[in-house]
DNA sequence: AAAGTACGGGG
DNA sequence: GTGTACGTACTTT
């Protein structure tokens, strides 16, 4: 019999992997596909011995045997040991006892290789396909897989996914993690009906939940706070009622948990919550994946599909842990033998080296204030641009053949003879990602342009952790000499850059990393894209000319009136377009009402062609503040509009000062809600001058109308957000007497 | 004034 | 189970 349709999921059962595919029609088949993964064991033979003598006395179905592969770092092929688990399901098992460290102890001489990859990964990569993959699947009577035919490919831009049918999952109104509120009703939407399920009826609930599960056997169940609060405690009810709960599709199958944990990434905590994996079926928490969060399901699908990581785990794992899993793929085609962990370490570097190679991307403080007629250029994709020009990659860094082939400042080189593992990633992923911007600009279509704009997003990150990986010392395909190499070159491009629009007469606003702002008077946008050309053919990649501001305005430090700062300014191209960084607008704790009169003040503003305009409007930007203002006066804003969100970054015992976040992470955990760093809180500012601490702020979920809000903090708030609209050169707020 | 805490940036 | 920079802004003590 054969099956065409997408492959929805895949995971080890004893003999093989199950793998699940939906047809056209939404039928959805469960299949068997034998497999028997393998790792490989490296070294000398006297040290390799007593490994293959433990492993054979294991009694269990393994196949032992000599082969080569290619050594990842020098690129030769050296001998192996090939050990194969006939049964997948031993694979994990046998893969851990031999990196454990009483099998492996330190110094023993032994590599081992492939042998901490997911067996997901491992069937992906040895049958070349991967999750959502459409194909032909030629299957036997008992549902034993004959043969796949893959009729999809991953570059494929015009993909299709299999119709699912989706429950969604969420407690009554509102977005709050559901402890951080009072008590709600869970809500069941499913087939365009939404059942109400009250919680204390938690037989009748188990009853009703598992009635719809059955009826409508969903494909997907997306959450609000299912990992870390609704899946958990359905089951547990249905625990404590006996009752069987049929989350997954596998048959007598419970379902699989990972522990919640909180790590640091780019200076800031993040909090990935207990997660819920379902096997046949997908439990997706919209809250508890960063793919999801920023790219919608659209991004999470094309970073499985690329990734070859089953969508349920991609949704929760990050994009440098994608991109690494394609790196592995890429290896494992050539036949590289892919490294257990990073073995190589950072090569000696001198002090004055180190003052060298540490600076990091270029940063130049802006010309302060109102400038018009700016034109904006950016390095397109600047690091993975120097990346894949440039053959950086860890095993091309410092290579022993092509000591002459030099990196600018620093005393690296790369290699010229071999291409890197990260830039042949990269190629086709830089490729893709240009076809997708390109389909956004050419389609009318609102609902394909906005598909398309997530897959480009998508790409965008697992671009930006390829970079960042490079500096990361445990990453798998990384190593600090490249990354220094890239923060070289860019900012050698950026002088380049700089020195060849100062030599033709421009006027340099600002610059920072990848971007240069500059005008010189009378300057068309052809002249601009013509500027652009010359600078691409000098720096050797890419730069666009991204347009001419009607104005740009490049605030004051607040704390030295004197200086710009760099990543904080707000301008309006021609197009009528508004680009905003850094300020209240764009911040995530800012709260909606003061966003709200923000964005307002500057869509007005945005009407301005010139200073003169500009500074026309300010009476208007002063109006629609008066009108926030009142709003605050005559308390007609609601709780949820002056809501402040924060990140705590420890748990709230941990807190040293009484901050209003503290203030509330401990009020929140008086009520018995656990809170772990990295997870986000809403307060609204009640009194913030209260001597009484707890009465400064209040939780968002619990604060009632006995509580008032702090109407002057907020409109202090207003006005700093007004007021950075407000251009004034520092001389000019002196003759006001608004400096000293 | 110093220390603690949180945010952005990448399109 | 994988990105620990770096500068700014604001708060508390």
């Amino acid at each position: 019999m054969k099956i065409t349709g997408w492959i929805f999921d895949v995971y080890a059962v004893d003999g093989g992997m199950r793998l699940w595919m939906i047809d056209a029609q939404g039928r959805k088949h469960r299949l068997l596909d034998p497999f028997s993964p393998a790792f490989y064991i490296g070294g000398a033979p006297a040290a390799v011995r007593p490994l293959v003598t433990f492993l054979s006395r294991l009694n269990l179905p393994l196949e032992i045997t000599r082969t080569e592969g290619i050594e990842f770092y020098s690129g030769k092929t050296i001998p192996v040991t090939r050990v194969r688990t006939t049964n997948p399901i031993h694979f994990t098992k046998v893969a851990r006892w031999c990196t454990s460290t009483a099998v492996q102890p330190e110094g023993s001489g032994i590599s081992l290789y492939n042998c901490d990859l997911s067996l997901p990964q491992l069937y992906f990569f040895k049958r070349d396909l991967f999750p959502l993959a459409y194909c032909e699947v030629e299957v036997d009577p008992s549902g034993t897989i004959q043969a796949i035919v893959l009729l999809d490919s991953r570059w494929q831009t015009d993909y299709t996914t299999p119709p699912l049918v989706t429950m969604i999952l969420r407690m009554e109104g509102g977005s709050l993690r559901p402890d951080q509120t009072g008590p709600r009703r869970l809500e069941v939407t499913i087939d365009g009906r939404t059942a109400c399920l009250e919680a204390d009826d938690e037989a009748g609930l188990i009853d009703r939940f598992d009635r719809l599960l059955l009826r409508h056997d969903p494909d997907l169940i997306l959450s609000e706070w299912g990992d870390p609060y609704l899946l958990p405690r359905l089951i547990a009810m249905a625990k404590k009622k006996r009752f069987p709960l049929l989350l997954n599709r596998e048959p007598d199958t419970g379902v699989v948990t990972r522990r919640e944990r909180s790590y640091f990434t780019y200076g800031q905590v993040v909090h990935q919550a207990q997660a819920h994996l379902l096997l046949g079926r997908w439990h997706i928490d919209l809250h508890n994946s960063f793919l999801v969060d920023h790219t919608e399901l659209e991004g999470l699908f094309e970073f499985a599909r690329l990734s070859k990581i089953p969508v349920q785990q991609m949704a929760r794992t990050t994009t440098g842990t994608g991109i690494t899993s394609m790196q592995m793929d890429l290896a494992f085609q050539d036949g590289i033998l892919i490294p257990w962990r990073k073995q190589e370490s950072e090569a000696f570097k001198s002090a004055d080296q180190l003052l060298l190679t540490d600076k990091g991307g270029l940063t130049y403080a802006p010309k302060l204030g109102f400038h018009e007629e700016v034109a904006e250029l950016d390095f397109a994709s600047m690091y993975p641009a120097l990346m894949a020009r440039y053959n950086i990659s860890p095993e091309t860094i410092n290579c022993p053949c092509c000591p002459d082939n030099l990196v600018p400042e620093i005393g690296h080189h790369l290699c010229t003879k071999r291409r890197g593992l990260i830039p042949r990633f990269l190629e086709p992923f830089l490729a893709k990602r240009a076809a997708y911007k390109r389909l956004k600009k050419t389609t009318t279509d609102p609902e394909l342009k906005a598909r398309y704009d997530a897959r480009q997003s998508a790409l965008k990150w697992g671009m930006v952790t390829t970079f960042g990986y490079q500096g990361y010392k445990n990453a798998r395909f990384g190593k600090i000499e490249a990354h220094e190499a890239i923060t070289a070159y860019a900012r050698e491009k950026l002088l380049q850059a700089k020195e060849l629009v100062e030599a033709e007469g421009f006027e340099m606003i600002h610059a920072i990393v990848d971007s240069l702002w500059i005008k010189k008077q009378g300057t068309t946008e052809a002249d601009y894209e013509a500027l652009a050309d010359r600078i691409s053919k000098v720096c050797e990649i890419p730069i666009a000319f991204e347009g001419i501001y009607r104005w740009v305005l490049f605030p004051p430090s607040r704390s030295d009136r004197e200086i710009g700062v760099p990543n904080r300014y707000l301008g309006v191209f021609r197009n009528g377009e508004v680009k905003v960084r850094g300020i209240e607008a764009r911040r995530g704790d800012t709260p909606p009402f003061i966003r709200a009169a923000q964005t307002e003040m500057i869509a007005c503003l945005s009407q301005a062609k010139n200073r003169e305009e500009y500074e026309a409007l300010l009476p208007q930007v002063e109006a629609i503040r008066e009108a926030y203002r009142e709003r605050l006066k005559a308390r007609q804003v609601s709780f949820w509009e002056l809501a402040i969100s924060k990140t705590i970054s420890k748990s709230p015992a941990q807190y040293q000062k009484d901050s209003l976040t503290a203030i509330v992470a401990k009020e929140l955990a008086g009520r018995g809600v656990r809170l772990s760093p990295g997870e986000s809180i809403s307060y609204v500012i009640t009194d913030s001058k209260a001597r009484v601490k707890s009465d400064r702020a209040r939780a968002l979920g619990f604060i009632d109308g006995s509580w008032g809000f702090d109407a002057e903090k907020y409109e202090s708030l207003l006005t700093q957000a007004a007021e950075i609209l407000f251009p004034s050169p520092p001389d000019q707020l002196r003759q006001r007497k608004l400096l000293p």
